[in-house]
RNA sequence: GGAGGAAUGGCAGAGCUGGUUUAAUGCACUAGUCUUGAAAACUAGCGUGCGGCAACGUACCGGGGGUUCGAAUCCCUCUUCCUCCGCCA
């Protein structure tokens, strides 16, 4: 969510970026609908607070009045309050009104795109930051698909998820349940040895941390909601970690503050088909390493470069060809100013994967978050949100497979075997 | 699930027979004095949002609603925590 007081001394520059986005004139008008809304607050909350200045000291008076016994001027100072308390109450009625339009209009404002976000709408938009797609690995003609080599090996079964639950539900069994905790274990001490907080949070959050990182409203329909508790199993760690410091003021020597944490992520993919979504390519439920920092703003882009940095040492030590994607105004999230994507070669599939997603929020989450830290002059500041998958396993796990496919087996890369403690599986 | 008690500013903890409390006091914290330095002592400052150039005004005592001229204080409701009982990894 934007700040209307940035909203104000900006409106030209975001209405610039927001173009990006694909915004256009007549949908732009907002800001100078919110900013005529925001005036009027201003205005109706200066005249209630007079009224309320006034009330608060009448009422005093009406106190002393009656204690050195001068009933009759207490009975009259009574009857101007009875009058100031009618014209107060409609105007906080018009005020929360106000309220509600402006934070209405607020939610309905998506991130403020960064400079270096490309021009574009779709996904061909994007810009190729890094490729690899001279080396790309050739397999042979034989080569399987991860969800051919999952029956072969015993390792991953589709049918059985749907029986206990419903597609896009794998059960991993076997060498593949190993290498599934292999990768947890693996992320984990990586961003442990990067100096992130290792934090094991609840599955399921509540409605004010589905807000405070800006799932709600606008990813409504991607989570699954436990309406009898008024819960949301979560999406991704994001949420739970980044809302660890909702309404926080913390020290700027406290900064920055790098979290990481895995957990299952759960969504629901509506609306999702063909063949994007076999195998592991799109499931309901994945595993997921997320890495999170709050950050000084003077900070946050060079963090942003150092979280990119960060996911490419994972890839590389698992040996898996990756290429980064900066993405599009079209295809940049709602909460975000800048996004970069890793994509990983399927060789089977002859598909790029999506298997992390870095981001640099800015104050978009802070702001709803109320995260902020104290500066050296005293004043409160906003902080700035990132965060990054590293990485998203599925995904990984699919890539793994099909690439790393031979006669004998799959062969694990080097980076892995003590954490699956074998070298090949088959 | 049942019965009782509680929720106050970073922490502790008054106020809770409604009116100089727009929240005492202590600790912690910040700055200064003193000191070779530190500690101690002393002095001052020290919650958040909104409006305002400022002075200042206003709102916030778990959330929401109500009574009243006036609510941290009374009433209703929700949430959370504690104690006891029941059930249970």
């Amino acid at each position: 969510m934007l700040q209307i007081s940035r909203i104000r001394s900006e409106k030209e520059n975001i209405a610039t970026a927001l173009k990006k986005r694909g915004w256009d004139d007549s949908q732009l008008d907002i800001l100078n609908r919110v900013i005529a809304l925001d005036d009027d607050r201003k205005s109706v909350q200066s005249a209630t607070d007079e009224l309320l200045s006034r009330r608060n000291q009448l009422s005093k008076e009406i106190g002393n009045l009656f204690k050195s016994g001068k009933a009759s001027e207490a009975n009259e100072a009574k009857s101007e309050v009875e009058t100031l308390k009618t014209t107060i109450a409609t105007n906080e009625t018009k005020m929360s009104a106000i309220k509600e339009d402006i934070e209405a209009i607020l939610l309905s404002i998506p991130n403020v795109p960064n400079i270096l976000v490309p021009n574009g709408l779709t996904e061909s938009d994007n810009e190729i930051t890094k490729d690899w797609t001279t080396t790309l690995p050739e397999l042979p003609e034989s080569a399987l698909p991860h969800w051919e080599l999952g029956k072969k090996y015993d390792i991953l079964d589709f049918e059985l998820g749907v029986k206990l639950t419903g597609a896009g539900f794998p059960v991993f069994r076997k060498k593949g349940s190993r290498l599934q905790r292999a990768l947890i274990n693996f992320f984990l001490d990586e961003a442990n040895n990067q100096g992130y907080e290792e934090i094991v949070p609840p599955l399921l959050v509540n409605e004010d941390s589905a807000k405070g990182t800006g799932q709600l409203p606008d990813k409504e329909g991607q989570m699954y909601h436990v309406t009898k508790d008024g819960l949301y199993l979560i999406p991704t760690a994001e949420v739970p970690i980044t809302n660890l410091y909702r309404n926080d003021i913390v020290r700027e020597d406290e900064l920055p503050i790098k979290l990481t944490g895995y957990t299952p992520c759960f969504r629901r993919e509506a609306g999702s088909y063909g063949s994007d979504v076999k195998g592991l390519n799109r499931v309901h439920q994945f595993d997921k390493i997320e890495i999170v920092q709050i950050v000084h703003p003077d900070k946050s882009y060079e963090t942003l470069d150092q979280m990119v940095g960060y996911v490419e040492t994972l890839l590389t030590k698992l040996e898996l060809p990756y290429r980064i994607l900066r993405l599009c105004g079209g295809d940049l999230t709602y909460a975000s100013a800048l996004t970069y994507d890793f994509e990983v070669y399927s060789a089977a599939q002859k598909k790029w994967l999506e298997v992390s997603s870095v981001s640099n929020f800015e104050t978009f989450q802070s702001n709803r978050l109320k995260l902020r830290y104290k500066n050296a002059e005293g004043k409160n500041q906003l902080a700035h949100t990132l965060n990054g998958s590293a990485l998203a396993l599925a995904r990984i796990i699919a890539a793994l497979l099909e690439n790393n496919q031979t006669d004998e087996g799959i062969k694990i890369p080097e980076a892995l075997r003590k954490y699956t403690g074998f070298d090949i599986l088959n």
